[in-house]
DNA sequence: TATACATATGAACAATTGTTCATATGTTGG
DNA sequence: CCAACATATGAACAATTGTTCATATGTATA
């Protein structure tokens, strides 16, 4: 069923399986979905971001208070607080000169738990 | 209830809300747990090997066969599939020259969804 | 066993990223 | 309006990362 040895001009090997590749092509999602989703994935695959996540999960903070708890600047707490709202993880209402951060949506403790089943499964 | 102006060695600023810190402090988990969660969601935080996984989720393919359907050198997608190896997001089979390569379990596709489901609903 | 082919890997390089430092912005209280 | 403070941000720098190139490894077959 597999046409073999169809030399493809961007690869440097010879293509083995020209089917399943048709196949899998056609059920690639937009090129444009998939780069998103990599950009989302990147936001949470920092130390301190995936700190400032989990304790947002606990409880609103300011970014004093977030800095305190890690044991940060309040500088790099602030930048990375940015990458968080831009990718809509958090949220933010400012109290007077206190600004507080709060998580945007349910979906950031679902993606942890999944994260988390399968790290300990192994 | 909160206590105000504590200056913090760490921290530039004050502390603000000692209580929610103490509180959240208690409640983080392990520097390590958290440190592992984030090296997993860098596996995920990069277009190649979204693509990768996205494309095993449909069917099992030869390195030949992503690199093809990828349009990517050979090389550079036998690199990323060392690093979802270590991951243990995907697992291989050798069958005489051709090594095989497909989706380690179904964790991958739940953590796909929930992106999924984030990027789709703002 | 010699050749061809599929895959793996090390080194090098450009590009990206996270933190720090200095400073700007925004808000409150005197 | 000014001083103090919480936060934001731009530039610079070190560290990390993804790709390429060259080459090594492993397997089948002539």
């Amino acid at each position: 069923m597999n046409s073999e040895n169809d030399r493809d001009a961007s690869c440097d090997c010879n293509l083995i399986h020209k089917d399943t590749v048709e196949y899998v092509a056609g059920k690639m999602p937009a090129e444009e979905d998939l780069y998103n989703l990599a950009e989302l994935f990147k936001v949470f695959g920092d130390t301190t971001r995936i700190k400032i996540l989990c304790a947002l999960t606990e409880a609103e903070m300011c970014v004093c208070d977030i800095a305190a708890l890690l044991n940060m600047s309040q500088s790099s707490i602030s930048h990375q607080l940015r990458i968080l709202k831009q990718a809509r993880l958090v949220r933010y209402r400012r109290d007077g000169k206190v600004v507080y951060y709060s998580l945007d949506d349910e979906h950031v403790k679902q993606i942890f738990g999944q994260g988390l089943i399968h790290l300990n499964e192994k």
